[in-house]
DNA sequence: TAATCATCATAACCTCCTGTTATTGGGTAT
DNA sequence: ATACCCAATAACAGGAGGTTATGATGATTA
């Protein structure tokens, strides 16, 4: 097997019929480029090249194989200009995991400034519920999750957070009389609760408040899909569990914070991404966006 | 500037999508392949595979610079076939230096041969004055000249005998006095004498024969070509210098030697080469095929 | 569920490839 | 005649690119 860097001397030499001169234009010494054409013809066992007081000059099957090289390095040498338009952002993919709700609530309004300063970067949507998205990410599938950091953090994965946010009980106006009172975890027990379903981040973080507090409560309801749990919230159908974020838009039409003490955890959420592999610039660039238009 | 070689690598690893596999292919241990993929994507600054559990995976710049690497690799590769053919001879053109006279009295017979033997194979011949044809030899035009050696060899050949001939002092029956007796070297000024002209061979070795056994004859022709020379022998214009192979075919007919004493210098005649170039495969079984069917 | 296998990353180390400088020998140009 | 240009060679140095050993983690299997 031929080491492919003589062919780079070799298209030199042939090129400027001159050793001397291929050394300079190659930046090595010039007995350094004798002794590598030397070898590649060792290696191919034949003559490439005529040796004259002047300079070189390809024989009849340096001159055939010289059209191949050529090729062939023109074809490398491309390979500068792709990673070029990927690494300054003319172009390529960015695969993003997030759910509906962060989407709506969170990214919809950064994505436009992205979609503004780069505009050839086409930007892939995944939806799936978190589990989904994590095996996803391991699969290589999406370069990275948006979404709330789990309790516990996965060691293959980074966390790089992006913003915060507190787990809060909401209440529709049918449960108007209790608005503006501090409730204790206790009181909650006589009211309906809707939580989201196993496995879930939320569903975790409720558990987690019921135990801290000795509180049990069985929910009303289990919902797949926080977006859907605060539609039921909406209709009335109970005190919801969810993230401030995810509702903080809708509060004070019909909809309110239950004001308890102490107040369910404050949870962090941003970028979850592979430990083993780096970012594209493209991703870089996208999370520079996200947190610097705060 | 890339080293090349990673590309190879690189190449053999999006193929398998497994570093472990890639690295039994490429005959070198799994973290020298890690290594340099790691390598690779630093310095093009940007990664190039998605790191899973189960293997390796190009991402979408990966992706696109996998079709240049391929096309590359693939007329690289191609070069093995193209030396193939050059080495096996099933292709190829020998520029051969020759003189008209070497040529007829001697290359003829073997072109044949060789011919017959390797048809795919282009002959050259040029057939300039022997100096010129080291000149062209000097300047990568010609590979080889077939020629009768010099007194004084030039640093730069290499001189391959292929035979011996002798001088001899020829005439024809217009001379029919001095067939099948033995001559004195003085016994020559009695005659009209045709030499070679400056610079040759051939009067050289008349003038050092003149000079060794005292003589010194001015030649009543001085002709360029050996050819000539020798039709004008035939017409018996005088006693010609020439070389025992270009005459041996039609002596006994209309020509003869002069038996002297001391005979003129034996020469030897062969392949002249650079001593700096190595010859093609076609050159090598071209000179072989002479050598053997002598 | 435990054990084994597969995969990639890292560390420490070593070898030989690929460079270096110095020099020779010859041709070319002024 | 002199200075320059060009390729080949020798002796030597440094580091690229390999090695083995090991670790961490997920996938597979008994």
């Amino acid at each position: 097997m031929i080491n492919l860097e003589l062919y780079r001397i070799f298209y030199v030499v042939a090129e400027t019929k001159n050793i001397t001169k291929a050394s300079e234009k190659l930046c090595i010494s010039q007995p350094a480029v004798t002794k590598q054409i030397k070898k590649l013809e060792n290696e191919l066992n034949t003559p490439l090249f005529i040796r004259t007081k002047r300079g070189v000059i390809l024989n009849e099957c340096g001159e055939k194989i010289f059209n191949n090289v050529k090729q062939a390095l023109t074809l490398l040498e491309e390979i500068d200009n792709i990673i070029n338009d990927y690494t300054k952002l003319n172009t390529g993919t960015i695969k993003i995991g997030i759910s509906t709700s962060l989407m709506k609530k969170y990214l919809l309004k950064h994505l436009e400034k992205f979609h503004n300063k780069y505009p050839n970067i086409i930007v892939d949507i995944y939806t799936d519920p978190t589990k989904d998205l994590i095996t996803k990410l391991k699969n290589g599938i999406i370069d990275f999750v948006i979404g709330k950091f789990p309790i516990t953090f996965d060691k293959e994965l980074n966390y790089h957070e992006l913003g915060k946010t507190r787990y809060v009980f909401v209440a529709n106006n049918n449960y108007f009389n209790l608005k503006n009172i501090q409730l204790k975890p206790k009181d909650l027990e006589k009211y309906p609760i809707i939580l989201q379903e196993y496995p879930s981040n939320s569903r975790n973080s409720a558990e987690k408040y019921y135990e801290k507090n000795n509180i049990n409560i069985e929910p009303r309801m289990n919902i797949a899909s926080s977006n859907l749990l605060i539609d039921f919230i909406k209709l009335g159908y109970g005190i919801g569990y969810v993230t401030e974020l995810y509702v903080k838009d809708e509060l004070n039409k019909d909809m309110f914070i239950v004001n308890l003490n102490p107040k369910p955890e404050e949870i962090s959420f941003g970028i979850i991404s592979l430990k083993n592999n780096v970012m594209t610039n493209s991703c870089k660039k996208f999370i520079e966006v996200i947190k610097n238009n705060n």
